[in-house]
RNA sequence: GCCGGGGUGGCGGAACAGGCAGACGCACAGGACUUAAAAUCCUGCGGGACUUAACUCUCGUACCGGUUCGAUUCCGGUCCCCGGCACCA
């Protein structure tokens, strides 16, 4: 029977059709504003899974929508390809890390298309093809030529075991994610890409950026980590410059030890030859080795230890001890703080545990505090006391002189300080864009020339862990310089594959360029992203890293957008049964076996009805079961009109009450689709209300005599149904739109509009409440004045019967909405 | 510990600028159709009280308090769940 909804058949027909007629294809076009949406590019891991459906299915409602609002869409897709997996299953399975990546596009790729999503797949690319790695080869040596990329010594993470350096990802509680070998730290020379001269731009920038979720743009800020504050030159007795860095220079007369990183240089010079070298060198070895371990344990325990050597105040000049301890970080500020208990929580516990002085120089409001009787550190606002000639300031001036008087007196000077920490890019892996650098004996390090890119990745190499690199290996290590013609040696190191996400988004405006990374002209009009939509998981490291190179670029006036992402949807996951879905949990439900039992339509629908989009979806097999009920329902619906429909024709005439609202009903449901797609994001409201629309024609056709029925409404209400649905249930539409005699392709109609007047109703029901509580509700002309409303209320003999015998104290009315009435 | 987000029926969720709590869907129950089942259609569906019944009353949006004619929504406090950061000087 014609009449049943056979997914089976439509879905793959009209994704052939749609390819075949190059719905979905784009190119500039200056007489059309432009929209770009974006779904995050995903790792080709082998299938899809539920989280890549939702992201998508959001991605292809906006692009559908936005389309049929007239919009010239960019909407593309391509493979992050490069990275670990590929590499394990090669060690794995022995199939080597490209074979093994391009079978899993070419699954995932089926897989998508098999979803029906409007991608322009003459746009796709993936990021371990030389044509794509050369750019990001090329955007490697743009940051060194301008300073950006450099390399020092950094410690990794090494496993003895496999001999190789790990990821911190593949570190689990310090062994080796593979053979689980306790991981020990390495000190190797490494590449790092200096995030941080971008700092204060990528934290200022947030505030341009009204369309991103504040709690993304938090994290980025904490990430950051920006402090204000002093570094403030001591010396030791012996006089070795010691710097610290200080958010308090207020309190500096409040100092009484310093306290060095155990890692810090200082260290050696003032114990070596000591009597305490020996007792320093088993606290730091012994430190070392905790600090990655202790991050688990709950509170770590604050441990230190006195180096025998003091420092001088610059300010008071007072003799106080220098000591080591665990709290202090080589790596913040100058790995140096001078200590003030009094009004630093973590200073006054050390303080109390070794018995070091205390001293208050900050007084709260009307108190004094005493440097004995203190229980807890007091970092609150305050005026300075016990400091000499600043006595008396509060905190906030007091910051500012101080630092003044530092500056002045050349012991300090303002300074502020990040948690970020330059990005460490080098990677001992093989499955990475390889690094273009060459040494040589002769001329140094010399950066590959750009007509020599890309340099290629080779395949004929032995990936199986033996110790050394597997690019060491081979051929590639020995190369010529570029420069002299020498003998030299190639970089082994491959990229972070963060690096060749973090500018993917433009090579989408030109794919297939072979003489640019992205051509200036089409960037300049598709960028930047209009919508970017993924997981919540990328906050802080892909986004500022994306961010971080749009800004690089825009330096370089490479493109004109200083950032790459307007708005950005972060989408909950995907949880079953109360859990992330997971191979190890066995609650992962696969899409390609949803699609092929109830089709992409149904799975899709059910992904975006079944929450909004930023919050965490339980998968409800019911749900779906729904979903693919109610397609069937609309199916139902236009079969038992469309043979009816063929002869009519005509601007349909609304008269009578039940054509009213029908007509209501239709508008209303436009005009609420609309704006919970367009301002809210809100697929679920959006979908309840094209539901319910289906319902009211429902309720026409059944509850009307046929020969009464209006026709033509009928026949708009269908075509307006058929429109909306579009975005959501792109085939069943597709199909639809056909049945009930439409041409074209429905995906190329203009979004239906609603009419205001058809929401204008003839009678409104108010309720009406006395004393906040429903005691009934009236129904009463639109236009009626508040006074008209008034009788009409009292007039109404279920509500007076409340009001009897009692005063009424006040009359609120709530223009067409409620009454309250207030009486005693 | 700090910073975010959130707690609404049996479940997913609605209520958009303080105005009828529970839209829409799922599950469940009853009914219609059918030889039967499925599908479909109709009805009901937060708790309690009362009534033959329509009705009506009452409690109810984690908890306690406040502002207001009126609070899921605003304010103060408490508890719980989820996410991020975690000695950042």
């Amino acid at each position: 029977m014609k009449e049943r909804y056979n997914f089976s058949e439509i879905e793959p027909k009209w994704q052939k059709k749609w390819e075949q007629s190059e719905l979905y294809k784009v190119n500039e076009d200056y007489s059309k504003e432009k929209y770009y949406v974006l779904e995050m590019f995903p790792y080709p891991s082998g299938n899809l899974h539920m989280g890549h459906v939702r992201n998508y299915s959001i991605g292809d409602v906006v692009a559908r929508f936005k389309r049929m609002q007239g919009y010239n869409i960019l909407h593309p897709m391509a493979w992050d390809a490069f990275g670990l997996p590929a590499e394990n299953a090669a060690i794995k399975h022995g199939i080597p890390p490209a074979r093994w990546t391009w079978d899993n596009i070419k699954n995932m790729k089926q897989q998508l298309k098999m979803m029906g999503i409007s991608y322009d797949w003459d746009r796709e690319f993936a990021s371990c093809h030389p044509s794509y790695y050369k750019w990001t080869q090329w955007l490697f040596l743009q940051l060194y030529h301008n300073g950006l990329a450099y390399k020092k010594y950094a410690m990794v993470n090494w496993c003895p075991s496999c001999s190789t350096v790990l990821a911190n990802e593949q570190v689990i509680d310090d062994n080796c994610e593979r053979c689980g070998t306790e991981v020990v730290k390495k000190n190797l020379e490494q590449w790092f890409f200096k995030i941080t001269s971008y700092a204060d731009r990528l934290l200022e920038d947030l505030d341009k950026l009204p369309g991103w979720p504040e709690k993304v743009k938090i994290m980025q800020r904490n990430w950051i980590g920006r402090s204000e504050g002093a570094e403030v030159v001591f010396h030791t007795e012996k006089g070795h410059e010691m710097k610290i860095y200080t958010t308090r220079p207020d309190t500096l007369w409040g100092a009484t030890y310093m306290v060095l990183a155990p890692e810090h240089p200082l260290v050696e010079k003032l114990t070596s030859g000591t009597e305490m070298e020996a007792k320093v060198k088993e606290f730091v070895a012994r430190i070392s080795k905790i600090k990655a371990e202790f991050r688990i344990s709950e509170e770590a325990e604050k441990e230190g230890l006195f180096t025998g050597a003091y420092a001088i105040n610059p300010v008071n000049h007072e003799r106080i001890p220098i000591w080591i301890a665990n709290y202090v970080l080589m790596d913040y500020g100058t790995g140096a703080i001078m200590a003030v208990p009094a009004h630093d929580q973590r200073d006054f516990e050390f303080a109390k545990k070794y018995d070091l002085p205390i001293r208050v120089v900050i007084n709260p409001e009307g108190e004094n505090l005493s440097d004995e009787s203190l229980d807890m550190a007091y970092d609150g606002p305050g005026y300075m006391v016990n400091s000499g000639p600043f006595d008396g300031l509060s905190v906030q001036e007091g910051i500012s002189r101080v630092s003044d008087y530092l500056e002045e007196k050349k012991i300090g000077k303002r300074q502020v300080n990040y948690r970020l920490r330059d990005w460490l890019i080098s990677r001992q892996r093989y499955w990475g864009a390889p690094i273009p650098i060459v040494y040589c004996d002769a001329c140094g390090t010399v950066p590959v020339p750009d007509e020599q890119l890309p340099v290629f990745l080779p395949e004929q190499v032995e990936f199986k862990p033996s110790g050394t690199s597997p690019l060491k290996e081979s051929s590639y290590y020995q190369t010529t310089c570029p420069t002299c013609g020498g003998k030299a040696k190639r970089d082994t190191d491959t990229m972070d594959t963060f690096v060749c996400s973090s500018w993917y988004f433009l090579r989408y405006c030109s794919p297939h360029s072979e003489t640019d990374a992205f051509e200036k002209d089409k960037v300049d009009y598709w960028m930047n992203v209009d919508q970017y939509i993924g997981g919540v998981e990328h906050a802080i490291l892909h986004l500022m890293y994306a961010r971080f190179f749009t800004k690089v670029m825009y330096d370089l006036k490479l493109i004109s957008v200083e950032e790459p992402f307007q708005n950005l949807l972060t989408q909950g996951m995907v949880l079953k049964d109360g859990g992330k879905m997971s191979k190890s949990k066995g609650n992962v439900v696969s899409p390609e076996e949803i699609i092929s039992k109830y089709g992409a339509d149904t799975a899709r629908l059910f992904i975006l009805f079944a929450a909004p989009p930023e919050r965490d979806l339980e998968w409800s097999d019911q749900g779906v079961e729904g979903c693919y009920r109610f397609l069937n329902r609309v199916w139902r619906l236009v079969y038992s009109y469309h043979n009816h429909l063929s002869e009519v024709n005509g601007y349909p005439k609304v008269e009578n009450k039940e054509d009213k609202d029908l007509n209501y009903a239709l508008n209303y449901a436009l005009k609420r689709i609309t704006e919970d797609i367009s301002e809210r994001f809100n697929f679920n409201t959006a979908i309840s209300a094209i539901m319910e629309l289906v319902n009211s024609l429902h309720y026409y056709r059944d509850n009307i005599d046929f020969t009464k029925q209006n026709l033509p409404l009928v026949r708009e209400a269908l075509n307006k149904l058929t429109l909306v649905l579009a975005p959501f249930a792109a085939h069943l539409a597709e199909e639809l739109w056909q049945v009930l005699g439409n041409k074209n392709s429905v995906h190329l109609q203009p979004w239906p509009q609603y009419d205001p007047a058809a929401l204008v109703k003839d009678e409104i029901t108010i309720a009406v409440q006395i004393n906040g509580k429903v005691r009934g509700h009236i129904t009463v002309p639109m236009e009626m004045s508040e006074d008209g409303v008034k009788d009409a209320v009292l007039a109404d003999e279920r509500i007076s019967k409340h009001v009897a015998g009692k005063e009424i104290i006040k009359f609120i009315y709530v223009q067409g909405k409620l009454v309250n009435m207030v009486v005693k």
